[in-house]
DNA sequence: GCGTCCAGGTCTACC
DNA sequence: GGTAGACCTGGACGC
C-alpha cells in the first residue's frame, strides 16, 4: 500500500541540484531515478523500515510511502531535514551577488547539501569518504545496509555496535576505518557521544570542529565536511578531489598550496565553503 | 600476472 | 605545531 504525502516547496529550491549537490544521493539507502526524477530513501523509525519516493509536482514535493501505520509527521521532518528545506541560504547569495562566475548559484536556487536524517548516519559516511576511492566508499555503505540495517534502512548505532572490528574488515571491507566504527557506535548506543547535538551546538564552529575530531577517523576534511552538513560553510573541507577542481579552474591544473585555495575564497566569510563548493560543482547543477 | 600508485585522509610518534 | 611513515581496499596503469 503506497500513501501520498506532500510539502508546498520554498522559493529558491532546485530539486534537482539538492540530490545532484554531491555524491550522497548515490550512497545506499538512497537511489536515484534519473529516468523519472525520483528520489529514493530507506527511513528506519524504531525497528520499522519505511521506503519513500520523492519527487516533484509543480511547487509541491510528492512523498509516495510504502505501508502503513507511519507517523506522517516524523517523514515530513524528515524529508524537510534531508533536502534542507528549511535552510535559509539568502546570505549565500548575497555573498556572491555580482559575481560572475557564481550568478547560476542564485539563478538556479542551488547550494542546499543532500543529507541524512541523522548526523551519525552522515558521520559514518562521512569516514568511509576518507582515504580511499569513490566506489569503494559505495561499497562500504552498501555493506553497511546490507548486513547490518533493518529491511534496506541505515544500521542504527546498537546495531553497529553488536560487532567486532572483525566483521567490519572481513564482510564491510572497511580496512582500517573497523576499530572506529566499533568505538563510534559503542559511544553513541551508549550515549556518551550525541552527534545530532551538534545540529543545534552553541559551540563556534572551531570548538565544533575540535569536538568532532575527537571522533577517531575524522581529520580536518572530515569535520569541515560534516560542518557543512550541519550547516556551518566556513571550513573549506578541502580533499583531493575538490583541490584538483581548483587547480583546473582557478590555477591552470597546476598544484598550489591550501593557502591560496583558502585566499581565493576568503572573501565569501562564513559561506566560503558552500561557494567553494558550488563553484567546483557546476557542470554537476548545469 | 605482478608491482606500484593513488583515491573525496587520519593517526601516531617524534622533533 | 609541524612532519614522516604506516595504514585497508580495490581499480588503473605500466611492464
Amino acid at each position: 500500500m503506497t500513501q501520498a504525502l506532500y510539502i508546498t516547496l520554498p522559493e529558491h529550491f532546485n530539486f534537482r541540484s539538492t540530490v545532484y549537490s554531491h555524491g550522497w544521493c548515490e550512497l545506499a539507502p538512497f537511489g536515484l531515478d534519473t529516468e523519472n526524477w525520483r528520489l529514493s530513501y530507506v527511513f528506519g523509525h524504531g525497528n520499522a523500515a519505511i521506503p519513500v519516493s520523492v519527487y516533484e509536482q509543480g511547487r509541491r514535493l510528492r512523498i509516495d510511502v510504502e505501508g502503513d501505520g507511519f507517523d506522517k509527521q516524523q517523514i515530513i521532518r524528515d524529508v524537510r531535514h534531508i533536502l534542507r528545506l528549511d535552510d535559509d541560504l539568502e546570505g549565500l547569495y548575497t555573498s556572491i551577488a555580482g559575481h560572475e562566475r557564481l550568478g547560476w548559484v542564485a539563478q538556479k536556487g542551488a547550494g542546499r547539501l543532500l543529507r541524512s536524517p541523522t548526523v551519525f548516519e552522515d558521520l559514518v559516511k562521512t569516514i568511509c569518504t576518507t582515504n580511499c576511492s569513490w566506489g569503494l566508499t559505495k561499497s562500504m555503505v552498501n555493506n553497511l545496509v546490507d548486513k547490518l540495517g533493518e529491511s534496506g534502512a541505515f544500521p542504527t548505532p546498537g546495531a553497529m555496535a553488536a560487532v567486532d572490528p572483525d566483521f567490519y574488515r572481513d564482510e564491510i571491507r572497511a580496512g582500517y576505518r573497523s576499530p572506529y566504527f566499533v568505538e563510534l557506535a559503542e559511544a553513541v548506543a551508549g550515549g556518551k557521544l550525541d552527534p545530532e547535538s551538534w545540529l543545534t551546538s552553541d559551540l563556534s564552529t572551531p570548538e565544533l570542529k575540535k569536538e568532532m575530531k575527537k571522533v577517531k577517523g575524522v581529520g580536518d576534511y572530515a569535520a569541515e565536511n560534516l560542518l557543512k552538513l550541519v550547516g556551518r560553510y566556513d571550513g573549506l573541507a578541502l580533499d583531493s578531489w575538490l583541490r584538483s577542481q581548483f587547480y583546473k579552474n582557478h590555477n591552470k591544473q597546476k598544484p598550489c598550496p591550501d593557502k591560496k585555495i583558502e585566499r581565493h575564497y576568503k572573501k565569501f566569510g562564513q559561506w566560503r565553503g558552500l561557494v567553494i563548493w558550488c563553484d567546483m560543482t557546476e557542470k554537476w547543477i548545469n
